[in-house]
RNA sequence: CGGGCCGUAGCGCAGCCUGGUUAGCGCGCCUGACUGGGGGUCAGGAGGUCGGGAGUUCAAAUCUCCCCGGCCCGACCA
C-alpha cells in the first residue's frame, strides 16, 4: 500500500474525549472512529489489525477441529423464551419489531442458536463436536467506555463444545484452554488464566483470561509464589487461624454516642481495631433480607454473595428496611440475638471471640461477642473480598490483586441450553443423554485494545509483528529525489513480491511528519530511503521495538528484510 | 439509574459570567515558492445551521425552558 492512496487519518493532537492509553492512541493513529456511544467504525488499519487476529483465531480454531459457521445476528423473540433469557437479560439486549410486530433481538451471544441446531444431532457417535463463529455481537451496555474497550457492537469468536458427557467437556474445555494460552501468546500479549464466576451465564466452572492494565475493569488476585489466580469476584485468602483473648461471659452493652462506621468505633476510645469487629450488613436478596457479618476490615464481595446463596439479585436494604429488621439505624447494627432474619456470617469469622459490634439500638455497641456463642448463624458462607497482601489460599504467601481486561473467557455451561432445546442424542445403551456444552469467547476489538495497552510508548502503538496492520514501512525522505522513490520503488515491489505487507510512505511531507506517523501507527520495521545514505548504497532498517537500527546494503537490503520478517513470523507459530 | 461535566471549522480550544460591527486562535486542509534524516518557513486561500427547537429582547454563541448527543465517577455488566 501506497500511503499516499491510504486512508490513515492521523490525528496531531489526542482525542479530546479519550482516557484510556488504547482509546487515545487507536483514535489517534486513524484505526478507529466512534459513530455513537459504544459503537466504533474500524478503518483500514484497525479493520487489518482485526483481520489479523481473526486469522490466528481461525488456526488455532482449526487446530483443535472446530468448524466455522455464519449466525445470525437477528434472533426471534421465541427462541430466547425458551431459554428464559428473553426476560433474564433485561435492558441489556437490543430489541425491534418486524413489520408483522413480532418481536426480535439482536444476538448477544449465540447458545441459542447453535443449541437449537445441535438438536439435529442423533447419535453419541457424533460427537464430540467444537463449533465456532466469528460475528458481531450486540449489548446495550449501560455504561460504554474507555474506546473500544466496552463498547455495544462489537466482534467476536464464541465456540461451544458439545460433548456426551462430563468428561468429553473437561477435555474440550482443556482443548480451548491450551488453544487460548496459545492464541494470545501468538498476539504478543501475556495473558493470565484465572479461575471466575460464572455469573449469569449459569455453568459450573469458567475460566477467564485477563491482560493486566489499568484501563481494565476486573480485579485479579495472583500469588507469585504457587501461580495462583483469581478473578476476585472468586478469589479467597486462607484462613488465619486468629487467638482472641478471653472475654467477658456474655456480650456488654456500652453507649457509643456519634459512632456510625467501623473508623469511628476504631477511633473511639473504648473501641476497637477493625480486625475485632464485626461489619453487619442488611441486605435483601431476590426481595428477601438478610443480615450478612463479616470482619470490620473485610469488604463484601456481592458476585460472591450471589454465587453463595444462588440468589439472582442483591441489594442493600434501605434504610426503612433496616429499621424495620432490627429496630436500629446503619451504623449501630449487629447480629446478637437476631433470629428475625437469617444471618450469614463469613467464614473467616469462625470461632472469633470478644468482638465489637452494634447493639441494634442506636448510639449503643456490644464488645466481648463470641460468634458461637452469641449469634444464631444460618450459613458460613465466604463473602469477603481479598485484598492485596492476603494469604494465598494455596500456599498462603501474599496475594497481589491488579487491574486487568478480560480478552477471553471459557465456561463449561452442562445440559442447560440442550435440555431446554431438545439436544439430545442417544449413547451406546441407546439412552436419550442431553449435550454437554462449553462456550468459549473471545472479543477481537477488545484483544486488539488490550494489546495497545501492553505495547505501547510515549510515541505510540508498538505492535506485536502477528497482529501489526504492516509488518514493514518504507519511508522516502525525499520523495522528489528520483534515484529515493526509485530504490524506494525498487525495494517496496521485491518484498511485496515476498508476501511482505509493506506501506511505502511516498507522501510529499518533511520527514519528521512520516518518522513520528510511522512511530504513532506502530509498524515494527522502518526502511529509511534517503540521499544521505544513499549516497553510499544504505538504508536505514530500524526496528519500532526497542529502536534499535543498522544500515543495510541496497542490493541486499530486501533478502535481508525478507529473512528477518519471516523469521519474526515464524516465531509467533 | 444517581452524581459531575461538555457540545463553537476536520482536530484541539477561546469567546458565554456582564447580550451589541464581519465569531476568533493553534493545528490540519487547498495553491505557490523555498526546503527536505524527527511534526520546517514564507505568501495567498477555503472552510461555521455556534448540537436542535421554543422563548425573552430592538438585538442571542452569550439569558430561560425543553429536547438530542457525548465524556467521566458510581451503580450495573457472559
Amino acid at each position: 500500500m501506497r500511503w499516499s492512496n491510504a486512508f490513515i487519518p492521523t490525528l496531531r493532537e489526542d482525542p479530546a474525549d479519550a482516557e484510556a492509553v488504547s482509546h487515545r492512541l487507536l483514535v489517534r493513529a486513524g484505526y478507529v472512529r466512534q459513530l455513537m456511544s459504544g459503537v466504533y467504525s474500524l478503518l483500514p488499519l484497525g479493520f487489518r489489525v482485526v483481520a489479523k487476529i481473526s486469522g490466528i483465531l481461525r488456526e488455532e480454531m482449526d487446530r483443535i477441529g472446530a468448524q466455522e459457521f455464519r449466525l445470525p445476528a437477528l434472533h426471534p423473540a421465541a427462541l430466547w423464551q425458551r431459554s428464559g433469557r428473553w426476560e433474564h437479560m433485561g435492558e441489556e439486549m437490543f430489541r425491534l419489531q418486524d413489520r408483522k410486530g413480532a418481536d426480535v433481538g439482536l444476538g448477544m451471544t449465540h447458545e441459542e442458536v447453535f443449541a437449537n441446531l445441535a438438536a439435529e444431532l442423533r447419535s453419541y457417535k457424533q460427537l464430540p463436536q467444537i463449533w465456532y463463529q466469528i460475528q458481531t455481537k450486540f449489548r446495550d451496555e449501560p455504561r460504554p467506555k474507555s474506546g473500544v474497550l466496552r463498547v455495544r457492537e462489537f466482534t467476536m469468536k464464541d465456540s461451544y463444545s458439545l460433548d456426551v458427557d462430563e468428561q468429553g467437556l473437561d477435555a474440550a474445555f482443556t482443548r480451548h484452554f491450551e488453544a487460548y494460552r496459545r492464541i494470545f501468546s501468538r498476539c504478543g500479549v501475556e495473558a493470565l488464566a484465572v479461575e471466575a464466576s460464572s455469573g449469569a451465564m449459569g455453568g459450573n466452572e469458567s475460566i477467564e483470561f485477563m491482560v493486566r492494565s489499568d484501563a481494565g475493569e476486573d480485579d485479579v488476585a495472583s500469588c507469585e509464589a504457587c501461580g495462583y489466580a483469581a478473578n476476585v469476584e472468586k478469589a479467597t485468602s486462607s484462613l488465619v487461624a486468629v487467638e482472641d483473648e478471653a472475654g467477658p461471659e456474655a456480650p456488654e452493652k456500652f453507649a457509643t454516642p456519634g459512632v456510625h462506621s467501623i473508623d469511628e468505633l476504631a477511633a473511639f476510645e473504648a473501641g476497637a481495631v477493625p480486625t475485632r469487629q464485626l461489619k453487619s450488613l442488611v441486605y435483601v436478596l431476590d426481595g428477601e433480607v438478610r443480615l450478612l457479618v463479616l470482619r470490620g476490615d473485610h469488604p463484601l464481595s456481592e458476585q460472591k454473595l450471589l454465587d453463595g446463596t444462588g440468589a439472582r439479585e442483591a441489594r442493600p436494604a434501605s434504610e426503612e428496611e433496616i429499621r424495620a429488621a432490627l429496630g436500629a439505624g446503619a451504623g449501630s447494627l449487629g447480629a446478637v440475638g437476631v433470629s428475625a432474619i437469617p444471618v450469614y456470617a463469613d467464614l473467616a469469622l469462625q470461632g472469633r471471640s470478644n468482638l465489637f459490634t452494634g447493639a441494634n439500638e442506636d448510639g449503643f455497641h456490644l464488645r466481648g461477642v463470641d460468634l458461637t456463642r452469641d449469634v444464631e448463624v444460618e450459613k458460613w458462607l465466604d463473602l469477603r473480598e481479598v485484598s492485596a497482601g492476603a494469604p494465598c489460599p494455596l500456599c498462603d504467601a501474599p496475594l497481589r490483586v491488579e487491574r486487568a481486561i478480560e480478552v477471553g473467557h471459557i465456561f463449561k455451561l452442562g445440559t442447560r441450553y440442550s435440555e431446554v432445546f431438545g439436544a439430545e442424542v442417544l449413547d451406546e445403551t441407546s439412552a436419550k443423554r442431553p449435550i454437554v456444552m462449553g462456550s468459549y469467547g473471545i472479543g477481537l476489538e477488545r484483544a486488539m485494545a488490550a494489546i495497545v495497552e501492553r505495547c505501547h510508548d510515549e510515541n505510540g502503538i508498538v505492535w506485536p509483528v502477528a497482529v501489526a496492520p504492516y509488518e514493514v514501512v518504507i519511508s522516502v525522505v525525499k520523495p522528489k529525489d528520483v534515484e529515493s522513490l526509485e530504490a524506494a520503488n525498487s525495494l517496496y515491489e521485491s518484498l511485496v513480491a515476498e508476501g511482505v505487507e509493506v506501506l511505502l510512505d511516498d507522501r510529499n511531507e518533511r520527514p519528521g511528519v512520516k518518522f513520528k506517523d510511522a512511530d504513532l501507527i506502530g509498524i515494527p520495521y522502518r526502511v529509511t530511503v534517503g540521499p544521505r545514505g544513499l549516497a553510499e548504497g544504505k538504508l536505514e532498517w530500524k526496528a519500532r521495538r526497542g529502536g534499535e537500527s543498522r544500515d543495510l546494503d541496497l542490493h541486499k537490503a530486501a533478502g535481508s528484510i525478507v529473512e528477518t520478517v519471516l523469521e519474526e513470523r515464524s516465531r509467533s507459530l
